[in-house]
DNA sequence: ATGATACGATACGGTATCGTAGCGTTTAAT
DNA sequence: ATTAAACGCTACGATACCGTATCGTATCAT
Protein backbone atom coordinates (compact mmCIF):
# COMPACT_ATOMS: atom_id res chain seq x y z
CA UNK A 1 0.00 0.00 0.00
CA UNK A 2 2.96 2.55 0.86
CA UNK A 3 4.90 1.52 -2.05
CA UNK A 4 2.18 1.65 -4.32
CA UNK A 5 1.28 5.21 -2.86
CA UNK A 6 5.27 5.93 -2.83
CA UNK A 7 5.07 5.41 -6.69
CA UNK A 8 2.16 7.66 -7.80
CA UNK A 9 4.49 10.62 -5.66
CA UNK A 10 6.58 10.38 -9.20
CA UNK A 11 9.64 13.00 -8.96
CA UNK A 12 9.76 15.63 -11.55
CA UNK A 13 12.15 14.04 -14.19
CA UNK A 14 8.96 11.73 -14.47
CA UNK A 15 6.40 14.17 -15.11
CA UNK A 16 8.88 16.34 -17.99
CA UNK A 17 7.81 13.06 -19.79
CA UNK A 18 3.97 12.69 -19.51
CA UNK A 19 1.07 12.92 -21.34
CA UNK A 20 0.03 17.01 -19.57
CA UNK A 21 3.56 17.61 -19.11
CA UNK A 22 4.10 17.51 -22.97
CA UNK A 23 1.05 19.10 -23.28
CA UNK A 24 1.96 22.04 -21.25
CA UNK A 25 5.57 22.50 -22.90
CA UNK A 26 4.14 22.58 -26.87
CA UNK A 27 1.35 24.94 -25.81
CA UNK A 28 4.02 27.25 -23.87
CA UNK A 29 6.36 27.31 -26.81
CA UNK A 30 3.72 28.13 -29.16
CA UNK A 31 2.06 31.04 -26.82
CA UNK A 32 5.68 32.40 -26.31
CA UNK A 33 6.31 32.56 -29.93
CA UNK A 34 3.07 34.31 -30.67
CA UNK A 35 3.43 36.75 -28.06
CA UNK A 36 7.05 37.48 -29.73
CA UNK A 37 5.20 38.15 -32.81
CA UNK A 38 2.23 40.07 -31.95
CA UNK A 39 2.49 41.30 -28.34
CA UNK A 40 -0.10 40.26 -25.37
CA UNK A 41 -3.31 42.41 -27.41
CA UNK A 42 -3.25 40.49 -30.78
CA UNK A 43 -2.77 37.03 -29.03
CA UNK A 44 -5.27 34.74 -28.89
CA UNK A 45 -6.10 31.15 -27.23
CA UNK A 46 -7.94 30.30 -30.50
CA UNK A 47 -4.25 31.22 -32.63
CA UNK A 48 -2.51 28.98 -29.88
CA UNK A 49 -4.64 25.95 -30.75
CA UNK A 50 -4.29 25.87 -34.21
CA UNK A 51 -0.36 26.61 -34.52
CA UNK A 52 0.25 24.13 -31.90
CA UNK A 53 -1.93 21.72 -32.81
CA UNK A 54 -3.42 21.23 -29.36
CA UNK A 55 -6.96 21.37 -28.78
CA UNK A 56 -8.46 24.40 -27.27
CA UNK A 57 -10.24 22.01 -24.48
CA UNK A 58 -7.05 21.26 -23.52
CA UNK A 59 -5.37 24.59 -22.95
CA UNK A 60 -8.33 25.20 -20.90
CA UNK A 61 -8.09 22.22 -19.10
CA UNK A 62 -4.35 23.50 -18.08
CA UNK A 63 -5.21 27.53 -17.93
CA UNK A 64 -8.14 28.54 -16.32
CA UNK A 65 -7.96 31.45 -18.66
CA UNK A 66 -6.57 33.59 -21.55
CA UNK A 67 -4.47 35.75 -18.94
CA UNK A 68 -3.13 33.21 -17.06
CA UNK A 69 -1.84 31.41 -20.50
CA UNK A 70 -0.20 34.62 -21.44
CA UNK A 71 1.53 35.64 -17.85
CA UNK A 72 2.77 32.06 -17.75
CA UNK A 73 4.59 32.28 -21.24
CA UNK A 74 5.75 36.01 -19.93
CA UNK A 75 6.95 34.79 -17.13
CA UNK A 76 9.44 32.76 -19.32
CA UNK A 77 10.93 35.67 -20.56
CA UNK A 78 12.81 37.06 -17.87
CA UNK A 79 16.48 36.69 -19.15
CA UNK A 80 19.05 34.63 -17.48
CA UNK A 81 22.00 36.75 -17.80
CA UNK A 82 25.29 35.31 -16.17
CA UNK A 83 27.18 38.19 -14.15
CA UNK A 84 30.92 38.42 -15.67
CA UNK A 85 33.90 38.68 -13.37
CA UNK A 86 36.71 40.22 -15.48
CA UNK A 87 38.53 41.53 -12.18
CA UNK A 88 37.32 45.25 -13.37
CA UNK A 89 34.66 47.50 -12.91
CA UNK A 90 35.11 48.86 -16.68
CA UNK A 91 35.82 44.88 -17.58
CA UNK A 92 32.42 43.99 -16.49
CA UNK A 93 30.37 46.62 -17.36
CA UNK A 94 31.60 46.69 -20.67
CA UNK A 95 30.72 42.68 -20.75
CA UNK A 96 27.16 42.96 -19.55
CA UNK A 97 26.19 46.34 -21.74
CA UNK A 98 28.09 44.76 -25.16
CA UNK A 99 25.73 41.75 -24.72
CA UNK A 100 22.98 43.54 -24.03
CA UNK A 101 23.42 45.63 -26.97
CA UNK A 102 23.94 42.44 -29.02
CA UNK A 103 20.83 41.18 -27.83
CA UNK A 104 18.42 44.03 -27.82
CA UNK A 105 18.00 44.09 -31.78
CA UNK A 106 17.42 40.69 -32.22
CA UNK A 107 16.11 39.08 -29.13
CA UNK A 108 12.52 37.73 -28.75
CA UNK A 109 11.81 40.05 -25.57
CA UNK A 110 13.03 42.66 -26.98
CA UNK A 111 9.82 42.54 -29.07
CA UNK A 112 7.40 41.33 -25.97
CA UNK A 113 8.41 44.10 -23.81
CA UNK A 114 6.73 47.10 -24.93
CA UNK A 115 3.82 45.54 -24.77
CA UNK A 116 4.33 44.24 -21.06
CA UNK A 117 5.23 47.69 -20.60
CA UNK A 118 1.78 49.20 -21.80
CA UNK A 119 -0.20 46.15 -19.81
CA UNK A 120 1.65 47.02 -16.86
CA UNK A 121 0.78 50.98 -16.76
CA UNK A 122 -2.78 49.57 -16.05
CA UNK A 123 -2.88 45.90 -14.80
CA UNK A 124 -1.02 44.80 -11.40
CA UNK A 125 -0.49 41.59 -12.47
CA UNK A 126 1.64 42.67 -15.16
CA UNK A 127 3.81 44.98 -13.71
CA UNK A 128 4.51 42.37 -11.19
CA UNK A 129 5.97 40.57 -14.39
CA UNK A 130 7.45 43.80 -15.70
CA UNK A 131 8.79 44.19 -12.18
CA UNK A 132 10.36 40.83 -12.28
CA UNK A 133 11.94 41.29 -15.56
CA UNK A 134 13.62 44.87 -15.11
CA UNK A 135 15.13 43.08 -11.88
CA UNK A 136 17.27 40.27 -13.58
CA UNK A 137 18.26 42.85 -16.38
CA UNK A 138 19.58 45.11 -13.55
CA UNK A 139 20.94 42.57 -11.13
CA UNK A 140 24.42 41.62 -13.16
CA UNK A 141 24.95 45.35 -13.22
CA UNK A 142 23.97 45.66 -9.94
CA UNK A 143 26.60 42.76 -8.32
CA UNK A 144 29.31 43.72 -10.57
CA UNK A 145 29.30 47.39 -8.68
CA UNK A 146 28.77 46.27 -5.21
CA UNK A 147 31.82 44.22 -5.85
CA UNK A 148 33.84 47.20 -6.87
CA UNK A 149 32.53 49.03 -4.14
CA UNK A 150 33.80 46.14 -1.68
CA UNK A 151 37.13 46.25 -4.12
CA UNK A 152 37.25 50.07 -3.01
CA UNK A 153 37.18 50.80 -6.73
CA UNK A 154 34.16 52.39 -6.08
CA UNK A 155 32.92 55.16 -3.29
CA UNK A 156 30.92 53.69 -0.73
CA UNK A 157 28.10 56.39 -1.13
CA UNK A 158 27.91 55.94 -4.56
CA UNK A 159 24.23 55.50 -5.46
CA UNK A 160 24.32 52.35 -7.76
CA UNK A 161 20.54 52.66 -8.98
CA UNK A 162 21.48 56.38 -10.60
CA UNK A 163 24.18 54.65 -12.14
CA UNK A 164 22.69 51.57 -13.17
CA UNK A 165 20.10 54.12 -14.69
CA UNK A 166 22.63 56.14 -16.32
CA UNK A 167 23.98 52.46 -17.93
CA UNK A 168 20.80 50.98 -19.19
CA UNK A 169 19.13 54.19 -20.14
CA UNK A 170 20.82 55.22 -22.94
CA UNK A 171 20.77 51.85 -24.66
CA UNK A 172 17.00 51.33 -24.25
CA UNK A 173 16.34 54.78 -25.19
CA UNK A 174 17.93 53.91 -28.29
CA UNK A 175 16.29 50.92 -29.27
CA UNK A 176 12.62 51.35 -28.47
CA UNK A 177 12.96 55.50 -28.56
CA UNK A 178 14.96 57.01 -30.47
CA UNK A 179 15.13 53.67 -32.74
CA UNK A 180 18.94 54.36 -33.30
CA UNK A 181 20.96 51.94 -33.85
CA UNK A 182 23.50 50.50 -31.38
CA UNK A 183 27.08 50.00 -32.30
CA UNK A 184 29.62 49.13 -30.66
CA UNK A 185 30.66 52.71 -30.12
CA UNK A 186 28.11 54.29 -28.50
CA UNK A 187 28.28 51.96 -25.53
CA UNK A 188 32.05 52.33 -25.18
CA UNK A 189 31.04 56.22 -25.83
CA UNK A 190 28.37 55.66 -22.09
CA UNK A 191 30.66 53.83 -20.39
CA UNK A 192 33.69 55.62 -20.58
CA UNK A 193 30.88 58.75 -19.73
CA UNK A 194 29.67 57.53 -17.11
CA UNK A 195 32.53 55.86 -15.37
CA UNK A 196 34.72 58.60 -15.78
CA UNK A 197 31.89 60.42 -13.59
CA UNK A 198 32.60 58.79 -11.09
CA UNK B 1 -22.57 85.90 -58.73
CA UNK B 2 -18.51 86.40 -57.75
CA UNK B 3 -19.70 87.84 -54.38
CA UNK B 4 -21.69 84.66 -53.73
CA UNK B 5 -18.94 82.75 -54.33
CA UNK B 6 -16.49 84.18 -52.69
CA UNK B 7 -18.46 84.08 -49.67
CA UNK B 8 -18.54 80.19 -49.40
CA UNK B 9 -14.76 79.80 -49.65
CA UNK B 10 -14.86 80.53 -46.42
CA UNK B 11 -11.57 81.23 -43.61
CA UNK B 12 -10.37 79.05 -41.51
CA UNK B 13 -11.59 80.73 -38.41
CA UNK B 14 -15.15 80.88 -39.94
CA UNK B 15 -14.99 76.99 -40.18
CA UNK B 16 -13.98 76.45 -36.42
CA UNK B 17 -17.07 77.12 -35.31
CA UNK B 18 -19.37 75.02 -38.00
CA UNK B 19 -21.56 72.08 -37.12
CA UNK B 20 -18.44 70.12 -38.52
CA UNK B 21 -15.57 71.18 -36.99
CA UNK B 22 -17.91 70.84 -33.64
CA UNK B 23 -18.20 67.38 -34.25
CA UNK B 24 -14.54 66.73 -34.89
CA UNK B 25 -13.42 68.63 -32.10
CA UNK B 26 -15.41 66.81 -29.61
CA UNK B 27 -14.67 63.42 -30.87
CA UNK B 28 -11.49 64.40 -31.29
CA UNK B 29 -11.21 65.49 -27.20
CA UNK B 30 -13.15 62.20 -25.98
CA UNK B 31 -10.68 60.06 -28.42
CA UNK B 32 -7.59 61.86 -26.35
CA UNK B 33 -8.92 61.28 -23.27
CA UNK B 34 -9.96 57.87 -23.77
CA UNK B 35 -6.08 57.40 -25.40
CA UNK B 36 -4.59 58.09 -22.22
CA UNK B 37 -7.05 56.26 -20.03
CA UNK B 38 -6.65 53.03 -21.92
CA UNK B 39 -3.94 53.00 -24.49
CA UNK B 40 -4.24 52.45 -28.17
CA UNK B 41 -5.56 48.57 -27.77
CA UNK B 42 -8.93 49.35 -25.76
CA UNK B 43 -9.59 51.77 -27.51
CA UNK B 44 -13.07 51.52 -29.19
CA UNK B 45 -15.34 54.00 -31.79
CA UNK B 46 -18.89 52.61 -29.80
CA UNK B 47 -17.07 54.30 -26.43
CA UNK B 48 -16.20 57.52 -28.02
CA UNK B 49 -19.42 57.89 -29.32
CA UNK B 50 -20.94 56.93 -26.07
CA UNK B 51 -18.59 59.54 -23.89
CA UNK B 52 -18.88 62.13 -26.60
CA UNK B 53 -22.60 61.74 -27.28
CA UNK B 54 -21.59 62.17 -30.71
CA UNK B 55 -23.11 59.26 -33.08
CA UNK B 56 -20.74 56.67 -34.03
CA UNK B 57 -22.85 57.07 -37.48
CA UNK B 58 -21.13 60.57 -37.49
CA UNK B 59 -18.01 59.66 -36.66
CA UNK B 60 -17.51 57.34 -39.55
CA UNK B 61 -18.53 60.05 -41.64
CA UNK B 62 -15.60 61.87 -40.48
CA UNK B 63 -12.74 59.10 -40.38
CA UNK B 64 -13.06 56.22 -42.50
CA UNK B 65 -11.99 53.73 -39.94
CA UNK B 66 -11.10 53.79 -36.28
CA UNK B 67 -7.64 53.35 -37.35
CA UNK B 68 -7.69 56.81 -38.71
CA UNK B 69 -8.88 58.12 -36.01
CA UNK B 70 -6.80 56.66 -33.49
CA UNK B 71 -4.13 58.09 -35.55
CA UNK B 72 -5.33 61.54 -35.83
CA UNK B 73 -5.85 62.04 -32.10
CA UNK B 74 -2.65 60.34 -31.26
CA UNK B 75 -1.23 62.89 -33.77
CA UNK B 76 -2.48 65.63 -30.86
CA UNK B 77 -0.16 64.54 -28.41
CA UNK B 78 3.10 65.90 -29.93
CA UNK B 79 4.43 67.68 -26.78
CA UNK B 80 5.05 71.55 -28.11
CA UNK B 81 7.76 72.08 -25.39
CA UNK B 82 9.83 75.05 -25.42
CA UNK B 83 13.52 75.88 -25.81
CA UNK B 84 14.87 77.99 -23.08
CA UNK B 85 17.83 80.33 -23.77
CA UNK B 86 19.61 80.63 -20.45
CA UNK B 87 22.93 81.76 -21.12
CA UNK B 88 24.58 78.46 -20.05
CA UNK B 89 24.47 74.78 -21.68
CA UNK B 90 23.71 73.50 -18.22
CA UNK B 91 21.14 75.84 -17.77
CA UNK B 92 19.34 74.86 -20.33
CA UNK B 93 19.66 70.95 -20.02
CA UNK B 94 18.54 71.46 -16.60
CA UNK B 95 15.36 73.74 -17.72
CA UNK B 96 14.30 71.22 -20.28
CA UNK B 97 15.02 68.08 -17.97
CA UNK B 98 13.38 69.14 -15.48
CA UNK B 99 10.61 69.98 -17.27
CA UNK B 100 10.23 66.71 -18.91
CA UNK B 101 10.68 65.11 -15.66
CA UNK B 102 7.70 66.81 -13.42
CA UNK B 103 5.60 65.65 -17.03
CA UNK B 104 6.74 61.97 -17.01
CA UNK B 105 4.30 61.40 -14.15
CA UNK B 106 1.76 62.97 -14.57
CA UNK B 107 1.25 64.27 -18.30
CA UNK B 108 -1.21 62.31 -20.43
CA UNK B 109 1.03 61.31 -23.44
CA UNK B 110 3.32 59.48 -21.04
CA UNK B 111 0.25 56.84 -20.52
CA UNK B 112 -0.16 56.50 -23.88
CA UNK B 113 3.46 56.72 -25.09
CA UNK B 114 3.93 52.82 -24.01
CA UNK B 115 0.70 51.91 -25.89
CA UNK B 116 1.94 53.60 -29.29
CA UNK B 117 5.70 52.50 -28.66
CA UNK B 118 4.08 49.06 -28.63
CA UNK B 119 2.07 49.46 -31.91
CA UNK B 120 5.14 50.78 -33.90
CA UNK B 121 7.17 48.11 -33.48
CA UNK B 122 4.83 46.00 -35.86
CA UNK B 123 2.78 49.14 -37.57
CA UNK B 124 4.96 51.93 -39.77
CA UNK B 125 2.10 54.33 -39.58
CA UNK B 126 2.58 54.26 -35.88
CA UNK B 127 6.15 54.40 -35.88
CA UNK B 128 5.81 57.09 -37.98
CA UNK B 129 3.96 59.11 -35.34
CA UNK B 130 6.75 58.26 -33.37
CA UNK B 131 8.99 58.98 -34.67
CA UNK B 132 7.46 62.53 -34.67
CA UNK B 133 6.64 62.27 -31.27
CA UNK B 134 10.33 61.47 -30.76
CA UNK B 135 11.94 64.07 -32.45
CA UNK B 136 9.19 66.95 -30.83
CA UNK B 137 11.08 65.31 -27.38
CA UNK B 138 14.60 65.51 -28.09
CA UNK B 139 14.89 68.93 -30.05
CA UNK B 140 14.84 71.04 -27.63
CA UNK B 141 18.06 69.36 -25.92
CA UNK B 142 19.23 69.53 -29.51
CA UNK B 143 19.02 72.57 -30.40
CA UNK B 144 20.66 73.98 -26.85
CA UNK B 145 23.50 71.53 -27.76
CA UNK B 146 23.96 73.09 -31.19
CA UNK B 147 23.76 76.53 -29.24
CA UNK B 148 26.44 75.60 -26.78
CA UNK B 149 28.79 74.17 -29.95
CA UNK B 150 28.46 78.33 -31.57
CA UNK B 151 29.41 79.43 -28.18
CA UNK B 152 32.57 77.03 -28.72
CA UNK B 153 31.10 75.83 -24.93
CA UNK B 154 31.05 71.92 -26.37
CA UNK B 155 33.34 70.95 -28.56
CA UNK B 156 32.39 70.69 -32.62
CA UNK B 157 33.14 67.14 -32.39
CA UNK B 158 30.78 65.96 -29.86
CA UNK B 159 28.28 63.74 -31.06
CA UNK B 160 24.92 65.23 -30.13
CA UNK B 161 22.83 61.73 -30.70
CA UNK B 162 24.36 60.50 -28.00
CA UNK B 163 24.85 63.18 -25.22
CA UNK B 164 20.88 63.36 -26.09
CA UNK B 165 20.47 59.71 -25.26
CA UNK B 166 22.92 60.01 -22.18
CA UNK B 167 20.18 62.89 -21.12
CA UNK B 168 17.12 61.45 -21.76
CA UNK B 169 17.61 57.73 -21.20
CA UNK B 170 18.03 57.43 -17.60
CA UNK B 171 14.87 59.40 -17.55
CA UNK B 172 12.82 57.46 -19.64
CA UNK B 173 14.47 54.31 -18.27
CA UNK B 174 13.14 54.94 -14.78
CA UNK B 175 9.28 56.18 -15.85
CA UNK B 176 8.81 52.83 -17.78
CA UNK B 177 11.70 50.92 -16.94
CA UNK B 178 12.69 50.34 -13.35
CA UNK B 179 9.31 52.61 -12.26
CA UNK B 180 11.82 54.66 -9.72
CA UNK B 181 10.49 57.75 -8.87
CA UNK B 182 12.03 60.29 -10.61
CA UNK B 183 13.25 63.53 -8.15
CA UNK B 184 15.16 66.71 -8.65
CA UNK B 185 18.47 64.92 -7.13
CA UNK B 186 18.49 62.27 -9.68
CA UNK B 187 17.99 64.43 -12.74
CA UNK B 188 20.78 66.77 -11.25
CA UNK B 189 23.06 63.89 -11.12
CA UNK B 190 22.45 62.79 -14.01
CA UNK B 191 23.04 66.00 -15.65
CA UNK B 192 26.46 66.48 -13.67
CA UNK B 193 27.68 63.19 -14.62
CA UNK B 194 27.01 63.76 -18.71
CA UNK B 195 27.71 67.65 -18.99
CA UNK B 196 31.19 66.49 -16.70
CA UNK B 197 32.28 64.35 -19.05
CA UNK B 198 32.72 66.56 -21.99
C1' DA C 1 -7.31 -6.40 -19.43
C1' DT C 2 -9.35 -2.60 -17.13
C1' DG C 3 -10.34 1.66 -15.32
C1' DA C 4 -8.99 6.38 -14.76
C1' DT C 5 -7.22 10.31 -16.70
C1' DA C 6 -6.10 13.25 -20.36
C1' DC C 7 -6.88 14.48 -25.02
C1' DG C 8 -9.27 15.77 -29.72
C1' DA C 9 -13.09 17.44 -32.44
C1' DT C 10 -17.05 19.85 -32.98
C1' DA C 11 -20.34 22.70 -31.77
C1' DC C 12 -22.12 26.07 -29.05
C1' DG C 13 -23.74 30.49 -26.22
C1' DG C 14 -22.38 34.97 -25.14
C1' DT C 15 -20.23 39.16 -25.94
C1' DA C 16 -17.70 42.87 -28.12
C1' DT C 17 -16.46 45.36 -31.93
C1' DC C 18 -16.23 47.13 -36.65
C1' DG C 19 -18.48 49.32 -40.15
C1' DT C 20 -23.05 50.20 -42.80
C1' DA C 21 -28.18 51.05 -44.00
C1' DG C 22 -32.29 53.39 -43.54
C1' DC C 23 -34.83 57.21 -42.13
C1' DG C 24 -36.37 60.96 -39.62
C1' DT C 25 -34.62 65.48 -37.53
C1' DT C 26 -31.77 69.50 -36.86
C1' DT C 27 -28.81 73.11 -38.54
C1' DA C 28 -27.76 76.78 -41.25
C1' DA C 29 -27.18 79.05 -45.55
C1' DT C 30 -29.79 81.46 -49.22
C1' DA D 1 -39.59 79.58 -46.45
C1' DT D 2 -36.92 76.43 -48.83
C1' DT D 3 -33.34 73.30 -49.37
C1' DA D 4 -29.04 70.79 -48.93
C1' DA D 5 -25.93 69.18 -45.86
C1' DA D 6 -24.90 67.27 -41.51
C1' DC D 7 -26.50 64.86 -37.61
C1' DG D 8 -28.93 61.26 -34.35
C1' DC D 9 -31.03 56.94 -33.71
C1' DT D 10 -31.87 52.25 -34.26
C1' DA D 11 -31.00 48.29 -36.21
C1' DC D 12 -28.17 45.35 -38.58
C1' DG D 13 -24.55 41.91 -40.78
C1' DA D 14 -20.12 40.18 -40.19
C1' DT D 15 -16.44 38.69 -37.62
C1' DA D 16 -13.53 37.42 -33.82
C1' DC D 17 -12.95 35.88 -29.35
C1' DC D 18 -13.74 33.79 -24.85
C1' DG D 19 -14.91 29.96 -22.34
C1' DT D 20 -17.92 25.61 -21.97
C1' DA D 21 -20.47 21.28 -23.13
C1' DT D 22 -20.58 16.96 -25.16
C1' DC D 23 -18.89 12.81 -26.56
C1' DG D 24 -15.79 9.68 -28.54
C1' DT D 25 -10.76 8.30 -28.49
C1' DA D 26 -6.05 7.69 -26.91
C1' DT D 27 -2.78 7.04 -23.23
C1' DC D 28 -1.00 5.04 -19.24
C1' DA D 29 -0.58 2.98 -14.79
C1' DT D 30 -1.87 -1.14 -12.29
Amino acid sequence: MVTTSNKSERVPSDKVNSRVERSRHTVLTTAFELLSEGGVTSFTVDEVARRSGVAKTTIYRHWPTREALVIDACSRMIAEQETPDTGSLEGDVTAILMEIAHLLPTANWSFVLPSIVDTAERNPEFAEIHSRIQRGHAAPLREVLQRAVGRGELSAHADVSTIVAALLGPLFYRRWFSREPIDDQFVKEIIKRVLASL
